[in-house]
DNA sequence: ATTCTGGTGAACAGGCCTGTATACTGAAGG
DNA sequence: CCTTCAGTATACAGGCCTGTTCACCAGAAT
């Protein structure tokens, strides 16, 4: 890659990070084009040069953050074949890492709906994914599966822990408990 | 009651009455000065001459749509001496109350930040109360309690219900037989 | 009939935002 | 050495918001 092309490249980071900066302290929905710029140390015109589209800009922002700030690694839940240990690990480590990145996660999902739809859609995928390696093969089938899915699903999202561990006021560790009492109750039930 | 004192007052519930229509649709955090006395059919000038505060403003607010879109009466709750059958009538009024009023609410809670502090602590003063209300004498000593509290606190929140009938697509009686079973699993314990 | 006064209308200065256009600068790179 | 072009600086026209001031009107109240 030329010198030139660094530099071009590291604007845009430059960008993408303070985009970033932004989105996880005022806000997605209280995000300027100006602020970015000036956060950026960049001209408002050289944002709009690098993103006319703000969801691209959206997007690469949310990549960005990810790669900075990894969640945990979802596929080493099925090392674990029963599902209270699976449960078990799976919110401790989520809930570890919703604690960690409490106040930058929290605009995110209050104005989620401000975001571009390809970003509400990849988000609710993922929980989806989450909730379903969860399960693995415990869930139940027919009613009682749509359930325990619908329930997995809740107790995995950012939201929930924040109600149960901010709201409530319940330690990471006694919200990790209840949520794997409450799964196992509802999969393993007659 | 003069009715020089009516025709102010009049004005006054328009007022109030346009900032719930704004607030239930756009959101509290886009509702602007402008936007209210448009609606209300008023000037600028006259919502100032009314509240100056707005914080006032916002509280006579929520209680005019209470008012005119009363919540389940939670008193009669205690009536059932069964935690589940208690539990299974508070889920249903309220989630039914959720579902009439999805639309409405979801803006109020989204924005809830922006929102004076005092109305957010009714709010979080309402869900206690309605938590302790449904838990009863049930609700187990220690850390048990704590536990089921927080459960049956986040269980009659709006929130959850969204995010399992809105988000995983349960319907109300499922949401409602996921709770009563939830809570019943827990307080019950052995 | 006259006085109050809640509400109007218009205007102000100030703020912050948007998107676009202009001409300029300075460093990478042929 | 000289071209290219990413980024700067500055400006514009447009939008919407705020809070406040002033003169004015019309209908209640007395």
């Amino acid at each position: 890659m030329s010198r030139r092309a660094e530099l071009v490249d590291e604007t845009r980071r430059q960008i993408t990070a303070a985009t970033a900066r932004l989105h996880t302290t005022i806000g997605p929905a209280n995000t300027t084009v100006a602020a970015i710029a000036e956060e950026a140390g960049v001209t408002r015109l050289t944002v709009y040069r690098h993103f006319s589209d703000l969801d691209v800009l959206f997007e690469a922002c949310r990549a960005h953050w990810r790669a900075e700030n990894p969640p945990p690694n979802a596929a080493t839940w099925s090392a674990e074949k029963d599902l209270r240990r699976r449960a078990r690990r799976a919110l401790t480590e989520l809930y570890g890492w919703y604690r960690e990145h409490a106040e930058e996660l929290f605009p995110i999902y209050r104005d989620m709906t401000s975001m571009p739809l390809s970003s509400q859609a990849t988000m609710r995928a993922d929980n989806r994914r989450l909730g379903d390696l969860v399960l693995g093969d415990d869930a139940p089938r027919g009613k009682a599966g749509q359930e325990a899915r619908a329930l997995a699903r809740h107790l995995l999202d950012y939201r929930t822990w924040r109600s149960l561990a901010i709201q409530q006021e319940l330690t990471d560790a006694q919200a990790v408990d209840l949520g794997v009492r409450i799964l196992d109750s509802v999969v393993d039930r007659r």
